[in-house]
DNA sequence: CCCATTATTGACTTATCAGTCCAGAATGGG
DNA sequence: CCCATTCTGGACTGATAAGTCAATAATGGG
């Protein structure tokens, strides 16, 4: 047989992950994602292809994980409301480091297909499920009886970027609570 | 005397300004500024330095104007929520293309000093002028009691990067309108 | 009309980038 | 213990990047 594989799949991804959260797509050089994935050069071409299938790899691993763990969040009760303001505090806790999907959109826009095919289909099941969390809430008379869940999600969505771009601009953990607040008093 | 100067230096910074906004700093090579400026390569040099305070001084300019049309918006009457809404309408009108705060904010974060400076100094009279005009409104009973002006400034701004993010990543006009719609009625 | 001065143009330099090649190292089934 | 196979690391390549240089063109005060 033949020699296995040094590094760990998953964790070089993960470190792919990081520097593209932080620097970019065009701001990262293959120098810096060997470096931060600990793996050679070679290595990279072999098992991933090329910097770009790299980099929509890191979005699709990173889209699928805080996906997964905002559905997690938003299960939390005991009311549905409750669901909602842990999935903010969750995006406050966790907004000292960029959104690689933000960024993603901010660099290149809707110019590559493949790329709004991964961010799709993380937002369509989100979506989904913050519709239905505020359904759920609007029963509950925690979300004010005019609120279509539909734009109530969008609207959590967007507020979502909103909070992590103000913690990359500087906003301190007060702001982004303040922020967080009044997002949710808009469904009031 | 000297030749003079054959092309406009204000005009040559608008078409950096339009270059940098679509594709941020890292994706503009020289070659597209001096085509989307109009102007040769020397130019560029003798003129603005290099290709950093180039930037710099489309985001300064970019920044300024941008301010300035806000502010007039704000200023647009007969109560203080229309022009809250009024300035929500513009940017939501003007979404599709992107914006060079935001885009830099994503692109480099806190790592740049001066581009840090330059992002403050727009945003805090825009700020302020926004956290008038909620004190006004809130007067005018358009805007809860409870609602502290600052954060809601805060909260407006951060709903402008909302909505253009939205838009880069393709949300239509009519979704655009709910995000504002939403928005405000958080101030409610 | 001349010439000091500045603008323009395109060729040039140096560096870095993404991606490839190759030689050597490690593995484990036979 | 051998060797087909696969991994690894460094040297290499071609392209493109930012930034400079030098030769030429245009201007207008003297």
């Amino acid at each position: 047989m033949a020699r296995p594989r040094e590094f760990d799949r998953e964790l070089a991804l993960e470190g792919a992950v990081t520097v593209f959260r932080e620097q970019g797509f065009e701001g990262t050089s293959t120098g810096d994602l060997t470096r931060a994935m600990q793996i050679g050069r070679q290595s990279l071409y072999d098992t991933f292809g090329d910097k770009w299938q790299l980099y929509l790899e890191a979005l699709r691993r990173y889209t699928a994980q805080e996906t997964e763990a905002h559905l997690a969040a938003l299960r939390t009760g005991p009311r549905a409301m409750d669901g909602l303001e842990i999935l903010l505090a969750r995006v406050r806790a966790k907004a000292g480091e960029a959104c690689l999907s933000v960024g993603a959109t901010c660099e290149f826009g809707r110019r590559r297909p493949e790329l709004m095919a991964i961010q799709q289909a993380g937002s369509r099941t989100l979506r989904a499920a913050l519709a239905a969390r505020v359904r759920e809430a609007k029963a509950e008379s925690d979300v004010g009886e005019t609120v279509d869940p539909g734009e109530a999600a969008d609207f959590l969505l967007a507020s979502i970027s909103a909070i992590r771009i103000a913690a990359r601009g500087g906003a301190g953990a007060v702001q982004l609570q303040s922020l967080a607040e009044l997002a949710l008093r808009a469904l009031r």
